[in-house]
DNA sequence: AGGTTGCCTTAACAATTTCATAACCCGGCA
DNA sequence: TGCCGGGTTATGAAATTGTTAAGGCAACCT
C-alpha cells in the first residue's frame, strides 16, 4: 500500500531498543529514521517532518515530555503523531505524556505487536479524518461540514471562533491543548492575542453547551472529556 | 461524494511550489495530494485516482511530459484531467504539452489565481452534467430541468443566478457553503464581483420563497436548512 | 430603432454578531 | 496575606451581513 509510505522517527538513548523497533516498522513498510536523544529528535524532526513520532520518556539532553511540548508549540508539528515510551517505573509519565499532547503511549518493556497495531491504529484513524467527518460522543455531534453542533439532537449555535475550538479539542477527546497549539491552530500563530481570550471562549462554549465537558488543566491548557 | 470534493494530485520537485499551489487549491475545497518527482507522481496517481493531474515538466527520475504519455497510454486515466507547469524558457513545451495529451497549462512563475481558474474552468467544463434530479424537500420542489421552483404546488419565479444559488444550497442540505465556493460555481471564479451581490441574492430568494430556508453561518457562509 | 421590462451589480447605510480586553472575582497554596 | 492561574462579566470596537435604492445592460416587443 501506498499508504505506508508514511515517515516514522523513533528516539531513544538505548542502541537496541532503537534497532529493535526500527526493523520492526520498517518491515511494515514505514520509512524510520532514528534519533539518540531529545535535541537529536527535535532537529531530525524538523528536518524529516515525520508523520509520527515516538520519543522515550527518558532520553539525555531532553526529555521526551520536553520534546513533545517543543513539537507541539510549533503549528508544524501540530497534527504530527506523537506517541511515548515509558519505563514501567515511572506510572505518573503515562498521564503527564497524555496531557502533554501525546496520542498515545507504549510502556516498556516494548512488544513490537503491541506498537506495532498502536501505530497503525492511530494511522487508520488519522487517516480518515479529512476533516469532514461527524464527530460523535455521546449525546453529542459535531459536523464540521454543516458547522452544526447538536446535543441531543437539539441545535446548539456556536460562533465561529467557538466551533473551532471545541472542534479542535473534541477531535482528540482526553488529549490536552496547550494555550499555544490553541492559538496557533484556530487564531492562526501570526495574530497575537491575551490569555484571558482563550478563557472566555471556553466559557462560552461551556455556557452554550450545558454540559461540563472541557476540562481545565490548570498550568497547561484545556482538554475534552465527557 | 461532495462534487466539490474533487481529488487533485500535484506533482513538483520544488517544495515552496508544491506548499503554495497546495494550499491554495485545499482552500478552495479540493483534496490535494503531492508527488516530488516523475516516478512518485504516478504511483499516487494510481493509489488516489485523482480526478486532475498538475505536472511540472521538468522533474527528476521522470518529466511531465513523459508521465503523462504513460498515465494517457492506461485506460484508467482517460478521463483524467491533466495540467502542465513549465517554465518561461522552454516555450516548445507548451505545445508539446497539449499535444500529449494535456487539458492545459500554466507558466511559471504561477499565479495562484491564474492557476485556480483554470483548474476550476476545466471542473466545470467537465462537470456540465445537467443534473436532471428534482430537488424535493418538505412543500418545496425545485425542478432544474423546468428550470422551475414551486412551493405547496404554487410556481415561484425565481431569476437565473437565484435559481442557481439556491440549487447549489439546496442540493445539499444543512451543508454549509463558503462565500468562495458559491462564488465558484454560481458566478464563476474568473468573474470579481462584490460580496454584497451574494446577499442581495439570498435576499431575494428569501423573500420570494415566503419561507426561511436559508440560514446565514456568520463568517463562513449560508446553508440551506428547514 | 425606440421603448419597456426584468436581471444583475453596486453603493450606501442600518442592523447584527463576534471578538478581544480590561477589570474584577475566586480558590489554592506557600 | 500575597501571589498565581483561571473564571466571569460587561463593554466598545470591528467585522459581517441585511436592506434599500438606483443605474447599467441585454433581451424582448412593437
Amino acid at each position: 500500500m501506498e499508504s505506508n509510505s508514511k515517515k516514522i522517527l523513533i528516539a531513544d538513548d538505548e542502541p537496541d531498543i532503537l534497532e529493535i523497533v526500527a526493523y520492526n516498522l520498517s518491515r511494515e513498510g514505514y520509512q524510520v529514521s532514528t534519533a539518540k536523544d531529545g535535541d537529536d529528535a527535535l532537529a531530525k524532526a524538523k528536518s524529516i517532518k515525520p508523520d509520527l513520532i515516538i520519543l522515550d520518556i527518558m532520553m539525555p539532553k531532553k526529555n521526551g515530555v520536553q520534546v513533545c511540548e517543543i513539537l507541539r508549540s510549533q503549528p508544524a508539528f501540530n497534527q504530527t503523531l506523537i506517541i511515548f515510551l515509558t519505563a514501567l517505573s515511572d506510572e505518573n509519565s503515562e498521564v503527564k505524556g497524555l496531557e502533554t499532547g501525546a496520542d498515545d503511549y507504549v510502556s516498556k518493556p516494548i512488544s513490537p505487536k503491541v506498537l506495532l497495531s498502536k501505530v497503525n491504529a492511530l494511522f487508520r484513524r488519522i487517516i480518515k479524518e479529512p476533516d469532514s467527518t461527524v464527530i460523535s460522543i455521546a449525546n453529542l455531534e459535531i459536523d464540521p461540514v454543516k458547522f452544526e453542533v447538536t446535543i441531543d439532537g437539539n441545535p446548539v449555535m456556536l460562533a465561529k471562533k467557538e466551533f473551532e475550538l471545541l472542534h479542535m479539542l473534541a477531535a482528540k477527546p482526553g488529549r490536552v491543548f496547550l494555550r499555544n497549539e490553541i492559538l496557533n491552530q484556530v487564531w492562526g500563530n501570526d495574530v497575537i492575542v491575551g490569555d484571558r481570550t482563550i478563557d472566555v471562549h471556553i466559557r462560552k462554549i461551556r455556557q452554550k453547551l450545558g454540559v461540563d465537558c472541557i476540562t481545565t488543566v490548570k498550568g497547561v491548557g484545556y482538554k475534552f472529556d465527557l
